[in-house]
DNA sequence: AAGCTATTAGGACAATCATCCTAATAGACG
DNA sequence: CGTCTATTAGGATGATTGTCCTAATAGCTT
């Protein structure tokens, strides 16, 4: 087989391990055998168990700037923009309510362990942020854009974990309305002043 | 040193251990040094890794019906207790950037792992959701009292989560002051109809 | 077909982990 | 003072971990 589809394949069943069951809990062992290969063959794409991490990062991270792009081209309106963010809550409620947000619990774990790579993964908590500050500003919103992104971040976050632990159906159906009817309320107070 | 000193000094080291460092990240034998203790004594006190954390687990419970119980006696209006809960985000502000919310990271590990006492750690955040649930209801919000519980719960893991990613000091403070004035509308609305 | 390189397999290694056991000690009580 | 029990110390154990090494294989080039 091809180098890239082996690694590929290594990265793909890493990064979901990585989310449903944790990074340190995950093994190199556990990831070898979800691929079908052996841990020899393993060593030879990745050295070392942080060189994963980061290549699971790295992947993350490129998926979202896919996604950012493809709502960038499909919605021409801010708010339909950060509407389309806000409703990845209930695209992914189901996986959203058995194991968080993967960017927000991976954050959260290599923190505490002091990871090196806790910077790098945060990278794509502010991509978030940096897209959701650009559709603000855009709609607006001024020197209130970077705090309305981290509203609708923190928002986001807060969601998950409440779903992830409590795992109330319609409480994230009530959630996104909530946060609906704010944007709206955001919207139409940026654009009547200017 | 009588036992029930020694087994206090274990649980408040892992306590403080399990929230800084992880559940799983933490060791025997770092629970026994932080007490300096060997771990023959250790296992004296606790057979198993998950007695241990149970035991914390009831601490947690425990510290957080104290906390509750003084905030119903030292605040007689429902709201102003709602407050209270909403101002621990700032006066453990420090703690949460370095470590985010110690129930919502425990309950996240634990759901993770896969782990037994994943619905015990869960017992503190039900306990938080009842007792908002209650103060709504006293506020006079009806049936919309545990959504509102549910809100309130869901905004403090969201700003403990970005708070730790980000670390952005002025963004709690900001997320405290929404907040509370949107709690101040529920009161309005909630007071003024019936 | 032959040879070379990229890829894979599988075992070895030391370190760390939770757990368990036995011996030493201390403190209370007769 | 002596005995008994509660408490502590510290090492043994088997399992698991990340990491590393060497040999086998497959696929391409000539």
């Amino acid at each position: 087989m091809a180098a890239r589809a082996t690694r590929q394949q290594i990265v793909d069943a890493a990064d979901d391990l990585f989310y449903t069951r944790g990074f340190a809990a995950t093994s190199f062992a556990d990831i070898a055998a979800a691929v079908s290969i052996s841990r020899g063959n393993f060593y030879y794409h990745f050295k070392t168990k942080d060189e994963i991490l980061d290549a699971v990062i790295e992947k993350r991270l490129a998926d979202r700037e896919r996604l950012l792009a493809r709502w960038n081209e499909t919605a021409t309106d801010p708010a339909r923009r950060i509407e389309c963010f806000i409703r990845i809550v209930i695209a992914n409620q189901t996986k959203i309510m058995a194991h968080g947000c993967p960017v927000g619990t991976l954050v959260t774990e290599l923190t505490k362990l002091g990871h090196a790579s806790t910077d790098n993964a945060n990278r794509i908590m502010t991509l978030f942020r940096d897209w959701l500050t650009r559709q603000f500003e855009d709609l607006g919103c001024g020197t209130a854009a970077l705090e309305n992104a981290l509203h609708v971040l923190s928002w986001s976050q807060g969601v998950a974990t409440v779903a992830q632990a409590i795992g109330d159906d319609a409480f994230v159906r009530r959630e996104v309305d909530r946060i609906l009817q704010w944007l709206e309320a955001v919207r139409q107070n940026a654009t009547r002043p200017h």
